[in-house]
DNA sequence: TTGTATGCGTTATCAC
DNA sequence: GTGATAACGCATACAA
């Protein structure tokens, strides 16, 4: 004996217009703040129907007939990088104000696995697709024949048909250095990223302008794995120098963790033998030893311009916000004890 | 002039079926691998109209039809949070396998948030949830009313009526605990949560456990907010005290990196001074300095788990899956020089 | 103010 | 092996 009918059957908007004694045209209406309008008495029972069936819309049934999801895309590296989890977590509150879902996705640094992703999201419906790629000039062929908007994060410059954002990641690196040569410091080193984007081209340069104003050499570079291990290695490799820099600039915060690894096995101080400054300025570098000194990205700000800019929908123009990166002053760069020689 | 025709509208199987010649019947079967065959021939004709139209299934209308979207909902308090952050990641990938993407939404320890959040996702059709809640008795009346499959993530036990995964807390802390005992500690303190939820209850008493069997007193406890500055404001109050712990214990990573800072700013050492112990194991505490050892929750494993038990669909059924977290020794616990009186 | 009816793109059942 | 065609649940133009 069946103790229930098994109303397996998910209740749907004729159930409530049934129950509620009105038609569907009219759940429709309250459930939407409608196109119409609803006389009072009807609507409290049409509100009263809806919560004694426990009926909830079907989004996909609504997507289909108004052609929009209410989802969208974000493809990063790895979400385990602090600076992209932070990013991430702006962007899903940011959507989340004006109802939109994120799917997340990790492109681990293959160029193929993100175009698979970014596949596999236009084939979702995604109403938009925010995209920091792992390639200067990412395939993005099939979302703009699908009409669906892309803005391009981390990005150092526009891209052709395009909308992006990003910070100034040349200046930022210049004054980043700018600050270790206001310490004093005349080798200043780097640890640069694997790959030859523009954003790690961009902050290349900026070290090497602020040198160059500044009349310095170019200090040792290494290029490294953008994760902690990255810049432990490369940390370990500028220590063992004969003449090591007494400064290093990181690209990223995972690099300078990594780094500051290397610095503590080898017994070195920082500040007091070696200043450091790293780029992104996320949570981890606050809390690390030293707390470093950072160029911290903007990210609530640039994720909140990403949606807006997805909500403009319009696909093809290229237009590209620049945010500046601002230096958060730690321990790591020496602005501690012997601070008299500082500016700003 | 009009340049193109303005095909806004997006290609649909009938106009793939009409440019292959064939009915959108054959076209489902071939996209679908379908339920039945087709000739090799005409198989090939769809193929090149799709290529040709450059056809993308429309994923709502398809999740409309068969009732399941491929979607998943993910639900934490931080994503920002590295282990969550790992945790995240894990189930990504574990859900790419068998096709599912994955909407990440962040609770922000809001019960009230996260019951909205939980909302949403139901009626997003959501083919299963994976709940990290903040709270040990979350409302989930309408996902068990909407059949749909729940596993609940980072669990002290099994909750009526629903799947869920964990490690074994209670046992894990008291075999961190035993380690530090091994090492000499007699007085050893811990950080706990501020929620009382079971898994943060279960930690205490593993602490509490090993102090016990040891017949050891129990050392000071202070709880402190789940973040770095929970674990900073923790470990200062720590220090000051007047007959101070040898050995700290932290319920989490990040709190322990918050630890790490408060005694570094006092001149403590560690592991001379003060031995640490963290829960989690997440990249993070591998690059603190000291690195830190910690018990280390199985992540990927508890991923796979958990996607597995929304696959098999089955709500109503009562069944907690318990892992093992592991000891992974690194500095901060006092490993490296004097590591004669350890076992194992 | 409310009801009727149509179509969104799919899948799958039925005929052929 | 293939072609019609009826739902899936919703939003809305149109009729009343």
């Amino acid at each position: 004996m069946k103790p229930t009918p098994e109303r397996r059957r998910p209740v749907t908007r004729g159930d409530v217009a049934l129950h509620a004694g009105v038609s569907t045209a009219v759940v429709s209406y309250v459930v939407n703040a409608g196109p119409r309008n609803v006389a009072p008495a009807t609507r409290e029972r049409v509100l009263d129907a809806i919560r004694d069936l426990g009926y909830r819309p079907n989004a996909a049934a609504r997507a289909l007939k108004l052609g929009v999801s209410g989802i969208i895309g974000l493809v990063v590296s790895d979400n385990t990088n602090p600076f992209f989890a932070d990013y991430a977590r702006a962007v899903e509150s940011e959507a989340a104000v004006i109802d939109l879902s994120v799917i997340l996705t990790n492109s681990a640094l293959s160029a193929t696995l993100e175009h698979q992703l970014v596949q596999k999201l236009i084939s979702r419906q995604v109403d938009g697709l925010l995209l920091a790629s792992t390639e200067d000039d990412p395939d993005l062929a099939s979302a703009r024949e699908a009409h669906i908007p892309v803005v391009l994060l981390d990005r150092a410059g526009p891209e052709e048909g395009f909308s992006s954002v990003g910070v100034n990641f040349r200046e930022a690196s210049r004054l980043a250095v700018e600050h270790l040569i206001l310490h004093g410091h005349r080798k200043i080193g780097i640890i640069s990223g694997l790959t030859g984007g523009a954003t790690t081209r961009d902050r290349e340069l900026g070290w090497a302008d602020a040198l160059a104003a500044a009349g310095l050499p170019e200090g040792p570079m290494v290029r490294a794995d953008f994760g902690r291990i990255g810049g432990y290695e490369a940390g370990r490799q500028l220590l063992s120098l004969p003449d090591r820099p007494t400064a290093i600039y990181s690209l990223s915060d995972m690099q300078a963790i990594g780094l500051l690894r290397s610095v503590h096995e080898a017994g070195v101080r920082v500040p007091e033998d070696l200043a450091v400054i790293s780029f992104d300025g996320s949570a981890e570098s606050e809390y690390s030893w030293p707390p470093l000194t950072a160029m911290r990205q903007p990210v609530a700000d640039m994720a909140k311009a990403a949606i807006e800019a997805l909500g403009h929908g319009v696909t093809g123009i290229t237009n590209h916000q620049t945010f500046r990166a601002e230096l958060v002053v730690r321990r790591s760069c020496g602005c501690d004890a012997p601070a008299r020689e500082l500016s700003e």
